[in-house]
DNA sequence: AATTTGACGAAGC
DNA sequence: GGCTTCGCCAAAT
């Protein structure tokens, strides 16, 4: 196993509750800016192996990412679980939710 | 060794 | 905003 994806899983473990990351977030702070598919098949295949909280991972535009309708269900119950709201598309307000674990590396978030 | 797989993302229209 | 195209890359096949 690739040191990028042992990174990738510790760093989903440390998601807090209440925020969200993005794939993108997550492959970039793992090593690998362009590795966001790489953290969507380690979410596919160990999600729950490693009981990961993979509720608080989203896409760049604060959508829920899973295709099937009742699993997109069950995400919005954790967050909402967890205080982070969605709208009834299951969009997610990143200004506010996204947990950004280096502001000082990240200055683009701060527009 | 080669090809496919993915819950992605940025860019262009 | 939506939609398409293209780049991406470790793991599985």
């Amino acid at each position: 196993m690739q040191p990028f994806t042992k990174s990738v899983i510790e760093i989903i473990k440390a998601i807090p509750e209440g925020y969200v990351m993005t794939y993108g977030q997550i492959a970039a702070l793992a090593g690998s800016p362009r590795g966001a598919r790489q953290v969507v098949r380690i979410l596919h295949s160990l999600s729950s192996a490693h009981s990961l909280p993979w509720h608080r991972v989203v896409n760049a535009k604060g959508e829920i990412a899973l295709q099937e309708e009742e699993a997109r269900f069950m995400q919005i119950l954790y967050l909402r679980g967890e205080g982070v709201e969605t709208d009834e598309n299951g969009r997610i307000d990143l200004a506010r939710y996204r947990y950004d674990d280096m502001p000082e590396r990240s200055p683009e978030i701060w527009l």
